[in-house]
DNA sequence: GTCTATAGTTAGATAGAC
DNA sequence: GTCTATCTAACTATAGAC
């Protein structure tokens, strides 16, 4: 690594932690091992040196809705047709586990928490990539869904709004505990399993599953 | 409102905008109409004036548990038996209006979101009010309409999950849009009624509401 | 590309007049 | 209880040696 990318990598963490006017040129250049005067050779200053994380940012979210929103595996070609509880579970806790738990995207997520209120361009990003943009594209997953017969004709915006509302809230709640990982998932299973016994099917509340899918455990 | 009261007031709207460490005591004083060194008389420093509006938030929550979570009106007496949908909806959109809107309780809570990354003592606040406690708060109420037949015999916990869930996103999705009420109201409703749909009654899930309730719009 | 030394700026807080 | 003037400390950034 490079020291140009040590530094971003370090005053990214920090940034997370502090947020932008807490975090000290001097710090960065300590979590790097250098001092301060010498940041000053490979950035502008502290701005630029923020500017590049949101830029590091914007390069990961593109790399991951490549791989993890819009697979072109061989695999899609199954489509919508047999996806299942077990597969919607699965996308939920990928989407968890990469919000919580990607370098990039989860130190970029606090810092925005951090930032937003203070800035509006930040509290746009924040807002398309985990608040509104978030539950848009669920929404249009689940307008196919819809169609493919998986999923109750229902309001798909109201449908995506209960199946990524408990994963923000327990962002927030396991965002401090990187070490609780079996209970966060534990909490989002059961949570995505009762989405699933709500809203999978065309109408199928009353179809049995109801009491007895708790086998799946 | 003397001038202590004011300070205390226009310090925590600068709190709840910018955090700690970006409001100035100039900043501060400016907003009350007089200068910095004034406020010396009032405040031992910056960090007491802080302070201050924490045992402020303190005072205001205890009030509000009284009034809205312990009633001790004479409608109370009521009690679960008669909880219903609408009973649901109007203790959410409270709920949801006083994160929201009071002046108190709002601006603390950004502040809060602000501060809890480099502030442990504020983060234990912020889960304690907004996200743990919020639903631990909720479970007990869930788990007496579950004993009274009201609400499906399912873990509480993941009922109040589900429930508070959608509040906190659709909070942090309007946080900064205080004149789009009727638009945050709608979707808190929507969400809210579905709710009720998958989790009132003892097993009532194929009583025919399903599809009617909509005409409540 | 790293360092030491330092300039320039600004925030928190105090002194003392009124 | 408010002000002006001022101190001290801390941070961003630059200059110039190595």
């Amino acid at each position: 690594m490079t020291t140009k990318e040590k530094i971003l990598n370090e005053a990214l963490i920090l940034f997370s932690e502090k947020g932008y006017s807490d975090v000290f040129v001097g710090d960065i250049a300590t979590a790097v091992g250098i001092k301060a005067p010498s940041l000053y050779k490979h950035f502008k200053g502290k701005q630029e040196i923020f500017d590049s994380c949101v830029e590091k940012f914007f390069e990961r979210m593109t790399q991951i809705r490549n791989e993890l929103f819009l697979p072109d595996t061989p695999q899609s070609d199954v489509s919508y047709e047999t996806a299942d509880t077990e597969k919607i579970t699965e996308f939920a806790i990928g989407l968890f586990m990469f919000y919580w738990k990607d370098d990039i995207a989860s130190r970029f997520r606090r810092m925005l928490m951090i930032e937003r209120y203070r800035n509006p361009e930040l509290n746009r990003i924040y807002e398309d990539f985990f608040v509104n943009g978030a539950v848009e594209y669920e929404e249009k997953v689940f307008a196919e869904l819809i169609s493919a017969g998986v999923i109750k004709k229902e309001d798909p915006h109201i449908i995506a709004l209960r199946f990524y509302s408990p994963i923000y809230y327990l962002l927030q709640k396991y965002d401090m505990y990187p070490d609780k990982e079996e209970e966060a998932k534990g909490e989002l299973i059961s949570s995505i399993r009762e989405f699933c016994q709500t809203y999978k099917g065309k109408d199928s509340r009353n179809d049995g599953i109801i009491k007895n899918d708790k086998e799946n455990d």
